[in-house]
DNA sequence: CTGGCTTTGTGAAAACGTGCACAAACGTTT
DNA sequence: AAACGTTTGTGCACGTTTTCACAAAGCCAG
């Protein structure tokens, strides 16, 4: 999140900023943004802030991102195609560098300007190009089917967008995104909403944890 | 999370399960299943479990899922038409609603069954169908426009799927997903393992807070 | 009906994350 | 070069979340 905010300040020209100005912009409290910080180490100047520049490179180095992350997408239906199509990804540094399907029909089509290539095929994708990124982008029932081919091919970290909870072998590294379960959260919200508006009885889960809440949240 | 599980599990034929059974998958504390279980209400029965069904539609009902929740779709890019053909929204109780975008050239073409209108439209879609979600699939640049034409259309709650943080009125909800923050946190892992195999003298972040990190990790 | 086994529900303790507040450090002005 | 305003880096305290641990409660066998 700073490495994106300390980016676009960095096209607009900005040299400089403190740790106000970027909390301000990130929706949080100053002094975490000084103690994140400092776990990169002491790069701040007292009385003047931080130099943009110096920071977006240490925080890419941090974070691995001074080279391209090139992925390998599992799953060629809406998702999938979505996914390739989606500049965001190249953007960021992570190219599409594959896109695989079991389905034949899919096979030869073209989606974001690569071509989809068989299941099968997974491993000399992966291999080719040194890819260390899977995305699952498949229907849930294939998704653990689809993870044990990532970790066959020697993909050793795995992004999963279907609902399905995917075992993997350890030193596998699994990200998670669930699009239902965020729609789910907003429901919750619109719920309470309507039931307080109605003065009804109805307790609220106020207590409930909700992991990741933290990140979220109403803006003033 | 709780409620996917237990659905499936349903679908399975699993009448009734144990705090450490679901807990085992849901990757968490049996203890902490419990206590989340029980701001819903004393639904246990001691010495055998939770009953399944029943527990589904406690979940449901608290968490306001026991109705459909249409969603508004700003954007017929790439993403938006995903999300539009992604069936795993209307599974799950999410179902378009309709679909915006504020290129002449992509009104009137159907994307997931459903026909992309203008975004001058919005308010009519909204208040014909009663839509209290809006899901912004914009570029960037455009998702504060967005935000502010949802609004503007009566919405109540967003979900955010660009880089950019919006700014929102106080009582509207706001959710975000950054498809590429999630493959940062999966490139960072990776760089922490070469960085380890190589017995590089570079510290690592492991004492860095990361939001919602709790929520990913290797599974064993 | 009693004894033993299992599992819940929940106080209490531990761990964790966040924000406050201030000394140390820097640039600038006089 | 000294005084002043600004901003960092961090110890400390506070509130929240997670885990532990165990009594209470249910089922079942004999």
């Amino acid at each position: 999140m700073y490495l994106r905010i300390l980016g676009e300040q960095f096209d607009l020209g900005v040299g400089n900023m403190s740790s106000e100005e970027l909390a301000e912009l990130a929706g949080v409290n100053a002094a975490k943004v000084r103690k994140d910080l400092s776990y990169l180490g002491s790069y701040g100047t007292r009385g003047v802030g931080y130099d943009v520049e110096f920071l977006v490179y240490q925080i890419r180095r941090e974070l691995g991102l001074t080279h391209d992350w090139p992925v390998v997408i599992v799953g060629a239906g809406n998702l999938g195609q979505a996914l390739a199509g989606y500049n965001g990804f190249g953007d960021r540094g992570f190219p599409v560098g594959g896109i695989v399907d079991i389905d034949d029909a899919k096979v030869g089509s073209v989606v974001g300007g690569v071509r989809v290539r068989h299941l099968d095929e997974i491993k000399q994708v992966v291999q080719a190009r040194n890819i260390s990124i899977g995305v699952i982008a498949t229907p849930g029932a294939a998704a653990q089917d689809a993870a044990d081919s990532l970790v066959a091919a020697g993909v050793t970290s795995i992004l999963n967008f279907t609902p399905t909870v995917i075992n993997v072998p350890h030193g596998i590294s699994v990200g998670k995104v669930d699009l239902a379960v965020e729609l789910q959260i907003l429901a919750y919200h619109e719920q309470r909403r309507i039931n307080a508006a109605q003065g009804s009885g109805v307790q609220s889960l106020s207590g409930l944890s909700i992991p990741g809440e933290s990140r979220r949240g109403a803006s003033a």
